[in-house]
DNA sequence: CGGGGCCTTGATGCTGTTCAAATAGAGTGG
DNA sequence: CCACTCTATTTGAACAGCATCAAGGCCCCG
């Protein structure tokens, strides 16, 4: 009843916010917004996951977030994308000009690009702890603790691949293949497939996780 | 002459930015704010060097970045100082109040904090990219070159202790040292005392730096 | 049933850490 | 100005964690 409500409140506001969006459609693999690209506009996920990239010249690759329903991307600052977005899987998404419309005028938009800045803001530093002082095993347990709390849920299923999950801990998959190995037999965690996970022991996991 | 008058140009909006905010002094080692403290100032540092730091409950230390004359610093979103942040070096700093103030009202301040908020976030991108995925000579030579970008000219004096640029970079003091041993027997950098140096080869400097 | 991508597992090596000690530098008092 | 002390930095040697290289297994889908 009350998550109806909060629902209901939550789409009322979206529908406020995101009036003059354009509905957009995005197949797995596809890419939403490119490295280098002008950001004119952002974007709500409404289905699906969304993986944040940066790519060098080298090759090396930093993943620098995972999106899911609700979040909002592609709010970079200055010129030009930093990172690329590229659908996880097939994607809903409501697409916003950031400037030049009526929208932004009255302030409604500018209010929602500098929540989302903040928000991301946030994140960022989060990941940033997170690569500067951790060892691969405290990264894997924080990762599954992270992804299973916005599941909230027994099961959690994976969009991304292991080598998503390598460039965004700054590892390689054969450590993070490893690091899940051990906490299963553990029995912190158990996997069905390579994709689906319950976490057996909570407390375990987070003690894991520290920080 | 230009030089004048982009001086006086920003001491103007400085003046007009920041009035109502409070001139005060930091000696060198003295905490700004505490990690945890709830965030209703915003500073602007004068003079001087400041580096914020999170620390974790095992004693590991993250430095977050450093600051210097120009920036504005206390911006975090959210409840409280995720860094703490301490005087490298004695400080003048300006600090105002977020909330509450006839600037705040009018969205002078609230633009400051914008402005400073997306500086921030930037800083924090390029900090994580930094940390992901960079071998340690690849780590120091960028943080080489950064400092020296900022301080143009022939000599730079580094403001913090090998300890600092280890936890900035997510190494050890000794590692720090030894790369640092390396750039200078290769006559990329001279150093006269431990902290101070010079950029002798610029382009093989940045070569080194990567990304 | 067979192909191909993704994931796991094993063996080995390298980068950066840890532990230990020497050296350099800064501050202090004689 | 010099001797002394205390801390910061450098240097060396051994070790550990994660990467790399190389197979092998699983699973999806034709």
């Amino acid at each position: 009843m009350s998550q109806l409500t909060s629902i209901f409140a939550a789409e009322t506001a979206l529908a406020q916010d995101w009036a003059g969006a354009v509905r957009l459609t995005f197949y797995q693999g596809e890419e939403i917004y490119a490295q280098g690209e002008e950001a004119d506009l952002i974007y709500r996920i409404v289905q699906g996951a969304v993986r944040t990239a940066h790519l060098q010249a080298d090759g090396r690759r930093q993943v620098g977030d995972f999106y899911y329903e609700g979040d909002v991307i592609g709010v970079e600052v200055g010129e030009g994308h930093r990172f690329s977005a590229e659908a996880l899987t097939d994607c809903e998404v409501l697409a916003l000009r950031r400037a030049g419309s009526a929208a932004y005028e009255t302030g409604r938009v500018q209010r929602m690009i500098w929540a989302a800045t903040a928000t991301e803001l946030r994140r960022t530093q989060s990941h940033m702890l997170l690569l500067g002082r951790a060892t691969a095993c405290e990264k894997v347990a924080r990762f599954l603790m992270d992804i299973a709390d916005r599941f909230r849920g027994e099961f959690v299923t994976l969009p991304m691949s292991r080598q998503d999950m390598a460039d965004y801990l700054g590892l390689t998959i054969e450590t993070i293949s490893r690091m899940l190995g051990r906490l299963q037999a553990d029995g912190v965690i158990e996997f069905f497939g390579s994709r689906k996970y319950r976490v057996r022991r909570p407390g375990c996991l987070s003690e894991l996780a520290a920080a």
